[in-house]
RNA sequence: GCCCUCGUAGCUCAGUGGAUAGAGCACCGCCCUCCGGAGGCGGGUGUCGCAGGUUCGAAUCCUGCCGAGGGCGCCA
């Protein structure tokens, strides 16, 4: 057993303990096995007292036979039962660091592939042409991005898709005010910035506050470019543009997989509207009301308790955000073939998706083998317990942000660093960006969060940078020591500090897939802590390379070095956070 | 009003059916001629919002209440 989680494998000898001794059938999950926090004990396995009921029997009668019928000599030393019927496990010493020596050599240092790949859609990051990217942006890009990364590892397809907002009213205000303001479609506008876009932006938006004629023409625009107009389509693809190259550069620098190539923006989907209100309506599932195209999905009241809709199309003939989400999962099921949709957007929208997947299914775009899930997340909150705002109470902006993020890491960098210049800069951005990442992924995504600067970037504790330094100590000590540990290299637990870190480290496949199945990053994280903590103890109790170590337990703790270093760094890039090899 | 989410140590957070609820910070004491001191060990942190219920077993599941946030028709 190179691949897959001891856990799960135990719960197969247990399974097949119970078929054996009670003909009882269970799956290794409901084994109960897990990862035990006493002393003395490797896993525990709880599933005795949950059966004892179930069959009549007392727990540690059930428990005896288990532990009688167990076939796990090769990998099991002791079986206990404890208590109203816990089963204490003890793994073998020689199996323990077999595997070890076997992990060695696997890139995958353990993790299986799946064994039924799907296809994902995964909708994440989602910024609006002519806006700058601020800190709203910034969970769902991060979270969204850790999930990609853990899905493909776990060898699922990931099709990422960059739902923009470039689409509807705003736009035919924003145009019709650079138009005002003499742009034409042959000019070109290119010496403009984001935040020149930014600003025209926000002018449109009081002029259409502030002036009727304005607004009339802003609402003849929008008709203009949704109906394809070639000058209005000319200059919104110019705003298009200069917004992506904005975007690209955000991704860049905050190391995000997400390029121009994955957009699909509202706008992609305007040529199937007319045909999802189409096929709703030859379903019969529409209904007009107030003069709008309405969906009722079943099971959704507003507050006087009448159905509530899904506007498809609206009173003024436009349409809304409702039927691009529905275009969205129709085009993504129907004409690409994903098995899977997921959509990284923050918690309030918990019921208009909840009411999307509903209609959905009714009209047939999603049936039971596809599974569509809302990947809901909490706010950013600031010092005030407040949704982050700058002083003036204007959005942050996201480079801003993250340029803080790199220059805080470098003050933190420069003190003791022997490194050049380039390679600094490397290191503060790894550490920087870092830090902002994992203080977005390290709690539990549904909850609100705090951001602290002292406490993102703090040496202890469960960031980032801790780990990161845990990481290039274990490298220092590898270089020192002249040589990395051949594959095949024998290893030796003598210090229980060796075998409570290999143990731990041996749970790396159990915490990349729950993370993943469960798409709740934050689980890796923790496990990497513990990892990290497990090192630390084992490096103060067992020293590597003094005089006094002989040659073979030298090159047995190397071993344990390497796998922890290789540990931090794969679980960190499932994260999309750098290890660097200095600090 | 209805619906959803949340409430764990002084602070920031893990733990969501299993044994005595865990980390970090902060606080106090001690140790270390230390492979990277951005150290190590020890100490106390607790009506798991409150009250019932289910269960052999509840921070975890159910019900009610209190408190915080969010959602509830033509913005997205």
């Amino acid at each position: 057993m190179l691949h897959g989680d001891v856990s799960v494998e135990l719960g197969r000898r247990v399974a097949t303990a119970l078929k054996t001794a009670l003909d009882v059938d269970i799956t290794p999950a409901e084994a109960l096995v897990r990862p035990s926090n006493r002393s003395g004990t490797d896993y525990q396995c709880d599933v005795a007292m949950s059966l004892g009921k179930r069959l009549g029997r007392a727990p540690r009668e059930v428990a005896t036979d288990i532990v009688t019928h167990l076939d796990a000599g090769d990998l099991v030393e002791t079986s206990e039962i404890a208590g109203p019927g816990f089963i204490n496990l003890v793994l073998q010493r020689t199996w323990l660091e077999q595997h070890a020596t076997a992990l060695l050599g696997d890139d995958r240092l353990g993790v299986a592939r799946t064994e039924r790949p799907r296809r994902f859609a995964i909708d994440y990051s989602s910024p609006n042409v002519a806006k700058e990217m601020h800190v709203g942006h910034l969970r769902s890009s991060i979270i969204g991005d850790a999930i990609a990364r853990l899905l493909r590892f776990e060898g699922h397809e990931v099709v990422p898709h960059n739902h923009l907002g470039d689409w509807g009213t705003p736009f035919g205000m924003l145009i019709e005010h650079l138009v005002d303001e003499g742009w034409t479609a042959a000019a070109g506008h290119d010496g403009h910035t984001i935040s020149d876009l930014n600003g025209f932006y926000q002018e449109a938006r009081k002029k259409f506050d502030a002036d009727p004629d304005f607004a009339t023409r802003a609402r003849g625009r929008v008709v203009l470019l949704q109906g394809g107009d070639e000058q209005t389509l000319a200059l919104w693809q110019q705003l298009v543009d200069e917004s992506t190259r904005h975007f690209d550069k955000v991704y860049e620098l905050l190391g995000i997989d997400l390029t121009h190539e994955d957009i699909h923006g509202e706008s992609f989907y305007n040529p199937y509207l007319a045909e999802v209100i189409d096929e709703l309506e030859a379903k019969e599932l529409t209904e007009i009301s107030d003069g709008a195209v309405c969906v009722f999905p079943p099971g959704f009241t507003n507050r006087d308790g009448d159905r509530l809709p899904l506007i498809i199309r609206k009173s003024d003939g436009g349409y809304g955000y409702a039927t691009t989400d529905l275009a969205t999962v129709r085009y993504w099921t129907r004409e690409r073939g994903v098995t899977d949709l997921l959509y990284v957007v923050g918690t309030p929208q918990a019921q208009h998706f909840a009411m999307i997947f509903t209609a959905s299914r009714q009209a047939g775009w999603l049936t039971n083998e596809h599974r569509a899930e809302h990947i809901g997340f909490g706010s950013i909150l600031g010092e005030d317990g407040k949704t982050i705002r700058t002083r003036a109470g204007g959005s942050v902006k996201l480079v801003e942000l993250l340029t803080e993020a790199i220059d805080r890491a470098a003050a933190i960098v420069a003190d003791r660093s022997e490194l050049g210049d380039e390679e600094r800069h490397a290191v503060a951005r790894a550490v920087g960006i870092g830090a902002v990442k994992y203080a977005d992924l390290s709690g539990d995504r549904e909850r609100d969060y705090t951001f602290d600067w002292d406490r993102m970037l703090a040496m202890d504790g469960n960031t980032a940078v801790y780990l990161q330094y845990a990481n290039a100590r274990i490298l220092s000590v590898l270089r020192k020591a002249g040589e990395a540990p051949a594959p095949g290299t024998p290893v030796t637990l003598v210090e229980a500090a060796e075998r409570d870190l290999l143990l731990k480290l041996l749970q790396l496949p159990a915490a990349v897939t729950s993370a993943t199945e469960t798409y709740l990053p934050h689980r890796l994280c923790t496990y990497l802590y513990e990892t990290a903590t497990a090192f630390t103890a084992f490096y103060e109790r067992c020293p590597i390379l003094a005089d006094t170590t002989p040659e073979d337990l030298r090159r047995s703790r190397l071993v344990l070095a390497q796998l922890t270093s290789k540990v931090l760094t794969l679980g960190l890039s499932l994260l999309g956070i750098g290890t660097p090899q200095r600090l």
